[in-house]
DNA sequence: GATGAATGAGCCTTCATTCAT
DNA sequence: TATGAATGAAGGCTCATTCAT
């Protein structure tokens, strides 16, 4: 009786991430769903408030972890001694994505929502806010630095916010292709290798 | 008079341009439109056979613009002499960037329309459009190399996906902000340093 | 000049004939006969003060033809003699459907029109309406029969109607074939026949 | 309860008959209807997917009913033997405008909708439709005695159209005509008696 | 929990007609 | 006469949501 009980809820869940992905948000109709989903407009609004409701349900959890990723990082990061700080901030810049990676692969259906259905939502502008969360987290970091009086150029923040978009494009480009584990992996290391070799190129040119 | 003709239709396109930055293609009404705009629903109808018309007209032509540069680009370097192809070929993988660049930047709330709020017309994939374009010029270049005997590494095809979607998406971002000329120059060059970087990272890795 | 200026009309009348035969006149659009038309909705109420009045244009005169019939043929009859009357009310009675015939066969779009093509207009009851008068018609025939003392059975007036509305039906069906003149007049001759033949059935019968 | 279940259907059923009995099919606004049904629109589209298809659902069954019969008759007589078949003809073709007729008089307001309010509709041809199966089957008896070896003339496929588009004419108005049963019984027989004479004048007159 | 009929505002679009030029 | 942009009511239809059962 438990597992039929939710047979409701699941086929709406299951439903509505298909047709979600494949119309968008505002494309996408309730009846629709309920309809594909062989279940009434009365149960699903017993589950959830709306359709809105329904998007956040499905996406809210995971949009969070995302965000709050910078949160963690941050505060692993900062009990660490200045002086590790300082070695390993390079590791954990890119510790974010990766875990970024790997938890928005684990979640590719509601990752694909986030990004590329969600127009009329408000995760509309997901990967805004988290580029600025992570503008935010490298001026963190530049701001350790700076306080140990070690010298760093000035980082164009526009360039930062071009840059970082970039990045995330295609770290969630990777994220959502439909290829085994190790391939992906192995291709978020290149990744990493493109990026850091970008990122070097342009510090060192604006050293000198 | 002259400047009061049509009226109308300046009227339309402006809170067009506007209302479907705001909300999307989907999300905007055509009331809301005629009404922002001081105009009737007939009078609408008089210039455009449709909501999707109305966009379409707003973007088609600069969507069709970015996608016509790779011709264009081909075009003029099929025109050189294979030796000159193959010197000037780093140059040339950057040319459409910079034109797509400098046309994108003259047509910003254009671009806005076509990147950002598209959802549920035939322009909602145009970012995927033109990396495949791309990643087919590409291929058309190593084809050239590979002709004259030059030997490269076989390029990942998911990598180039994944790094010309980012590329694209920063080219994007870039051109959207809403900063001076030199300031975006600037930036545009620093950019092309950036991923030029990456991929000299990518291939002298490889080749090892 | 003169045949220049009324080319616009020309124009209207011809297609408007075309449109409203092919899909009636609630169907037809205005905007679609002038579009087609070439010429401008201005210029068509030029000549019409509505769509209704162009209709009734192209039919009124030839409705008003047909129901005109009646009374041409009784004002021809009444001038006969007595005698006369008597003698040739046989031929009479086909006097006006004969008419009929003729000239609706000379004005077939127009007529096709009136029959099939006027929901929505004043002509919708057309039929009804030449019926009715075809009634009274024959009943002032028997009037003047019972007048001179010659008695006739009491013609059951359903039965007048019944078969009257489908000898219309024949007769105009006939008219709207698309049939060289020789083969149309033979048929026709047929079709009195047929009538005729049904009528005596009727009488004769009732008679006993 | 019982009886209150579905008001809303019969509601919209019954405003619906005689909206569309009045202005016809294009006439006819579906906003009227759900207006004076006391109903909403939403509630109309929970029953039908659309205006036609409302009207489908009044007319439908009744339109494909009439044109079953000839298939119907058909079927029967063809079990009979060739004896019987040659013997019975004559009554079989009445058979079926008997079963119409009694059909129709049963369902007038549908029909008077197929005949009268159809224009913009599939069932706008029915009486053309319905001619063409009764010539088809009329074709098939004469086939019959053709292969008997009895000579019988060869009917004008003209006047064939033409005298049974008057004879479904007839039927139709005195199906829908509000008289009661007997009379309406009376008034086919003489009517067939009327037909029937109509026919033998015909005959009788090609064979000489 | 579940039902599903009902709500009614809102959608895009078409229409016959007007009117300043 | 002719233009054709403008009118705005009305069209058919869909939507997310509610609520009595």
């Amino acid at each position: 009786m438990q597992n039929e009980q939710s047979t409701t809820l699941t086929k709406i869940i299951e439903v509505s991430l298909n047709e979600f992905s494949l119309k968008g948000f505002r494309g996408t109709s309730l009846r629709e769903i309920v309809k594909k989903a062989g279940v009434t407009t009365g149960a699903f609004y017993g589950y959830f408030k709306s359709k809105e409701d329904l998007f956040d349900f499905l996406v809210k959890e995971h949009a969070d972890y995302i965000k709050g990723i910078y949160d963690q990082v941050y505060s692993d990061f900062s009990k660490l001694s200045l002086e590790n700080q300082i070695k390993q901030m390079e590791d954990y810049s890119s510790i974010g994505l990766e875990k970024m990676f790997s938890y928005a692969r684990n979640h590719k259906k509601e990752f694909n929502l986030i990004l590329n259905c969600a127009e009329g939502t408000s995760f509309q502008n997901f990967l805004n806010e988290v580029t600025q969360k992570e503008i935010e987290a490298t001026e963190k970091f530049y701001d350790i630095l700076k306080s140990q009086g070690i010298k760093c150029e000035n980082l164009d923040p526009l360039m930062e916010e071009i840059i970082i978009k970039g990045t995330f494009s295609s770290l969630f480009t990777l994220c959502l292709l439909d290829i085994p584990y190790d391939q992906a992996q192995k291709s978020l290391d290149q990744m990493f290798r493109f990026y850091r070799g970008g990122w070097d190129s342009l510090m060192h040119f604006s050293k000198n």
